[in-house]
RNA sequence: GGGGAGAUACCAAAGUGGCCAACUGGGCCUGACUGUAAAUCAGGUGGCAUACGCCUUCGUAGGUUCGAAUCCUGCUCUCCCCA
């Protein structure tokens, strides 16, 4: 299957340059960007990922390119107004921990596809201003950069020259690639459309050489907001900032429409599998079928086969008994499994001796809820359990709480464990 | 350089001397219903306090007043128009 009809099944396509099909019959290099803005890379990101991904299974060449000159100066892209620069050093820090995730996902071997990871602070840092001047932004017309949307929208809240000057940079990189590695493709998400096509123009212009452009559709919730924010935020690949278990049941908790568009996306399966899930989930929707087989896959491959097991054992022994009293079965080694799973504070034993007033216990003695105010109005209604019970505003927690003489176990609403271990 | 408008809680946006911890919408949290789904409905959403209530918050620093998000002054920042 040729690349743009897979990517076109998964609906992972939005926009193609004019004869980019015919270009890609044959074996050619592609890049994307990311720009190390962040310590990490988020599920929003993995879409780009999958892109190269697809790209390298269908014999071409791909490029994972670090931003790291880029992420100096500040994507207006999508951005309703100036964000401050960010720090030299945390740019630094930032592109080194991101190249470390990239090379998880492609194969950096060296065939004639192999991938490789290029940074463009190492030909945009030394370019002299008179020269790019001169050289570069002669080529370009203000009134076509203006024309483009990430600049129009910003015409009313401000952009600074900084952030307007970012799409000639990314379309500089775009050019250099095409000089110097035969790149000749460029792909991203859909808000990148504008900044990619500045680098065919720019190309064209300056080599006579023709580009091709292809991007993803921006992936939305099916209630139109971000995706891959959730509660606490971005979901991190990184997993100091995003656990394993965290991120096994960000996917767990998606909608099936989401996870239907997501397995097509996130996944390797082929149609035909993808087809036969969605099938069998529509037999046994309380399944969940979709949901597992995506946080399954995902987990393994952005953590590992280890972490995903045990995030769905813990997952199952929290959600698949519904009382108390299915949770004293569990036995001290399921617990020991789900300390490390579970966000966990401790707390000295002696303090339960005495009996622990509920509020107390889960703010400040581990840390579970931010304040006491936030406490009793979920204990007003209804929402704080202690050992699978609701608890009532005034309890009193004591030393006979403690599930094999060590552990409580605290929700806030259905979803949001957190266990106590007692020292 | 000149003139005008503005800065309110996570976001948007009311409020123009006491009834304002601050209308409303979105977001978020919790509950009901369910399949750890969607949709829907209900409650909540600065901190401390069982509670009466107390404390901090309307760009920032002062001032007027019994009393200010609201009036005055300085400062910072943003947008618009003219040069």
């Amino acid at each position: 299957m040729s690349l743009l009809a897979e990517l076109r099944w998964r609906g992972m396509l939005a926009d193609v340059s004019a004869g980019t099909e015919e270009h890609l019959t044959q074996c050619r290099t592609g890049y994307i960007g990311f720009d190390p803005t962040a310590a990490s890379l988020h599920v929003g990101n993995l879409v780009q990922i999958m892109m190269l991904v697809h790209f390298q299974r269908a014999g071409h060449r791909p490029i994972a390119l670090i931003g790291g000159a880029t992420a100096l100066i500040g994507d207006p892209s999508g951005k309703s107004e100036e964000r401050p620069l960010l720090d030299r050093q945390a740019v630094i820090d930032n592109q080194q921990a991101i190249a470390a995730q990239l090379a998880r996902f492609l194969d950096f071997s060296s065939g004639r596809d192999g991938a490789l990871l290029l940074n463009n602070h190492d030909w945009l840092s030394s370019v002299r201003l008179l020269d790019f001047l001169r050289d570069i932004g002669k080529h370009v017309s203000i009134n076509y950069m203006m024309a483009k949307d990430a600049v129009r929208n910003r015409l009313e809240a401000g952009l600074s020259f900084t952030e307007f000057s970012y799409q000639l940079l990314q379309a500089y990189d775009f050019h250099y690639l095409s000089e110097h590695y035969q790149c000749t493709v460029q792909m991203g998400g859909a808000d990148q459309w504008g900044n990619i096509t500045a680098g065919i123009e720019l190309a064209r212009r300056l080599s006579g050489r023709q580009l091709f452009a292809l991007t993803s559709p921006l992936l939305i919730r099916s209630d139109g907001k971000k995706f891959g924010k959730s509660e606490e935020g971005n979901i991190w690949l990184d997993r100091r900032l995003t656990s394993p278990y965290r991120f096994y049941q960000f996917w767990i908790n998606l909608s099936d429409e989401e996870a239907q568009k997501c397995l097509r996306t996130f996944t390797l399966l082929s149609q035909a599998e993808v087809e036969a899930l969605e099938q069998q989930h529509r037999q046994r929707p309380e399944q969940r079928i979709l949901q597992q087989v995506l946080a399954r896959d995902l987990t393994t491959r952005v953590h590992s086969a280890d972490d995903a097991s045990r995030a769905a054992r813990t997952a199952a022994l929290l959600f698949g008994n519904g009382t108390g009293e299915d949770l004293l079965q569990l036995d001290e080694a399921d617990f020991d499994m789900i300390r490390d799973t579970l966000p966990h504070g401790s707390i000295n034993r002696s303090s339960l001796e005495n009996g622990l007033d509920i509020i107390r216990l889960v703010t400040e003695e581990t840390g579970f809820l931010p304040s006491r105010s936030e406490a009793r109005r979920l204990l007003q209604s209804q929402g704080l359990s202690l050992n699978k019970k609701p608890v009532a505003e005034g309890q009193i927690v004591r030393a006979e709480h403690l599930l094999h003489n060590r552990y409580l176990l605290l929700q806030r609403g259905k979803k949001n464990y957190f266990l106590v271990i007692a020292d």
